[in-house]
DNA sequence: CCTACCGATCGGTAGG
DNA sequence: CCTACCGATCGGTAGG
C-alpha cells in the first residue's frame, strides 16, 4: 500500500520532511532534533524518514541546505531588484528584519543558522563547515554591497567593508536574541534605529 | 570508604561537579551536558552525581548560578575600581572581551550564556526564565552606567540606555561568534574598533 | 516505505 | 557515595 512509489513521490515525501526539520530545527536545534520526533509528527516510521538521508547527519546537512534556500527567498530576493551599493544593503536589512520579525511558521524557533552556530561551534564536522561557509558566504555577499557603496561615494571612502558587516552581524544576533528569547516587541524598531546608527556613522563626510 | 563524608566534604565534591558541569555545558550546553558524561569525567557514579542535585535541570540552574559568579569575577569586578559613568563602561566592555578571548579553562566553549538563551529560548521554564533574568539584570547594570555617563556630560543628552545597551549586546554576540565559529583572531580588535565607533556616536557635542 | 529489531545511552530510583 | 536497576528513547540495520 505504502512503498513502491515512484521517484517524483519519494522526492515530495523528502521535501516534506526536510520541511518539517527545517522547523524542529529552529525550535530544538540541529542537534536535539531527533529522528523518532520526525516519524511521529509526519506518522512515518523512523526507518521511512532515515532511508532518505542514511544518517542524521545527513539530514542535518539537508535541513541546512534547505533553510538556506528559504533564507535567499526571504533575505535576498526581495532586495535584489534593488540598486547595488547603500540601496540594496538598506533593503536586505530591512527583508532581514522581516525574516527575524515575521517568518515564524518556516522558522518557529528563531534563527536556525544562529542556532546551529551556537550549537556546533565546538564540534568539528561537515554541518560546523558547513554553517561558517553559508555565514562567510553572506558575510561576502554584503562586503560586496559595501565596496560598491564606497565606490560610489556612498560611504566613507575609509570604510573597512569587513568591519562593517562584522558590527551589522551583530545587530542581527542582537535581534534574534531580543525577539526569541527576551521576547521584547521593540526590538525591530531598535534594531532599525541600531542601523541608522551604524551607516550614519559610515557615511561619507560632506 | 567513598561514602559517610562530613558536610564540609560533600560541598567540596558539589563545587567538583558544578566546575565541570560549566565547562561542559560551555561545551556541549546545557542540555547536551549529561549526567553519565559528569560521571565519567569526575570518575564517580550518575547516581553520586544526582544525589547532590536531584535532577538534571537542578544541576543546570547550579551551573547557571556558578556561571554567573564566575561572568562577575571576570568582567564586573576588574571594572569595580573604576569611576562609574564612561570610564566604567570602558573598562567593563574591555574585561568583557578578555572574558570571551581568554577565558578558555573554565568556558572552553565559548560564553555560556550565549548558548543557553539560544538553547532555551524556545522552551518556558526555570531554565529560560533564570537566563533572561541575569541577562536583564546585566543589561540593566550596564544602563545605569550609560545613565551616569549622560548625567556627567560625557554621552549625548538625548541617548537612549536601552538602545545603547542593546547595541552593545550585538557587539558581543559577533564577537562570540567570530571567535566560536568562525575562529577568526582580528576578532577582539574589531570589537574594540566597533565599541570606539558606538561610543563616539553617542558621545556628546561639544 | 514498513515491521521488528539492535546496542548504547538517557534521566532517574531503590536500597544500602 | 556506591551497585544495580528501571522504562524510554536514541541512531541505525535487516529484510521485505
Amino acid at each position: 500500500m505504502s512503498p513502491r512509489h515512484s521517484a517524483a513521490e519519494a522526492r515530495r515525501t523528502r521535501d516534506r520532511i526536510v520541511d518539517r526539520s527545517v522547523a524542529l530545527a529552529s525550535l530544538e536545534g540541529l542537534d536535539g532534533l531527533t529522528i523518532g520526533r520526525l516519524a511521529t509528527d509526519l506518522e512515518m516510521s523512523k526507518a521511512g524518514i532515515l532511508g532518505h538521508f542514511g544518517t542524521k547527519e545527513t539530514l542535518q546537512l539537508a535541513t541546512l541546505e534547505r533553510a538556506s534556500v528559504l533564507f535567499g527567498r526571504l533575505v535576498w530576493e526581495p532586495a535584489a531588484d534593488a540598486p547595488p551599493g547603500l540601496r540594496r544593503l538598506h533593503a536586505v536589512c530591512e527583508a532581514w528584519i522581516r525574516y527575524l520579525e515575521t517568518a515564524r511558521d518556516v522558522f518557529p524557533g528563531g534563527c536556525l543558522f544562529t542556532t546551529a552556530a551556537v550549537e556546533f561551534d565546538a564540534h568539528d564536522g561537515p554541518v560546523r563547515t558547513t554553517v561558517a561557509r553559508l555565514l562567510t558566504v553572506w558575510r561576502r555577499r554584503l562586503a560586496a554591497d559595501v565596496r560598491h557603496a564606497v565606490a560610489a561615494g556612498e560611504l566613507a571612502p575609509d570604510t573597512d567593508p569587513e568591519q562593517l558587516v562584522h558590527e551589522l552581524t551583530g545587530v542581527y544576533l542582537a535581534l534574534n536574541q531580543s525577539i526569541q528569547l527576551l521576547r521584547d516587541p521593540a526590538a525591530p524598531d531598535r534594531t532599525r534605529r541600531a542601523l541608522d546608527r551604524l551607516f550614519r556613522s559610515y557615511a561619507a563626510a560632506r
